[in-house]
DNA sequence: GCCAACGTTGGC
DNA sequence: GCCAACGTTGGC
């Protein structure tokens, strides 16, 4: 999952009350299919910080509460309003994670890209632009042992 | 700041 | 249903 850390990073995350918080915003129909449908409690998400110097994977969370309605679409103050989502026939999903721990070692895009074990990671596929996406089990240990390194 | 890639919108 | 125009994402 993908967040901009100017917007809200994992260092964000870790001061929050017990460390979790919804994950609001998702405004793009495939990514929200993996919410809405694929996303289970227990599941375990790779923090991603995007449009940053440099991007990285920042550390692990868990999902604590599986897809819901995302509120802040139908709150015409919020920024993520969406005058389409109808209330009781939701657009936009979200789930809740918590975190698990930020990484000693955050993992760079260019490690990332540099491991031939993650040649295959959607995150690496030209042109990816999801900001939830799904990873294999391989990939999710491979990322946590780069991460825990040092 | 640039721009490739992609998703969405809306005229027809 | 097509597709040009436009907006957004996000690496670089």
């Amino acid at each position: 999952m993908k967040s901009e850390p100017g917007v809200f990073s994992i260092d964000d995350l870790a001061k929050v009350k017990n460390q979790t918080t919804y994950w609001d915003g998702v405004r793009n129909y495939q990514a929200r299919n993996f919410l809405r449908d694929e996303i289970k409690t227990g599941d375990k998400v790779i923090f991603y910080h995007s449009n940053s110097e440099p991007p990285v994977a920042a550390g692990i969370c868990e999902v604590v509460r599986e897809g819901y309605p995302d509120f802040t679409a139908f709150d015409s103050e919020n920024i993520h309003f969406d005058l389409k989502s109808d209330f009781d026939n939701p657009t936009w999903f979200m789930v809740d994670i918590k975190l698990i721990r930020i990484f000693k070692h955050p993992v760079a895009l260019s490690e990332i890209r540099a491991n031939k074990k993650l040649a295959n990671m959607i995150l690496v596929r030209r042109g990816n632009r999801l900001s939830v996406m799904p990873v294999t089990k391989e990939e999710f240990e491979e990322i946590v042992s780069m991460g825990d390194k040092r």
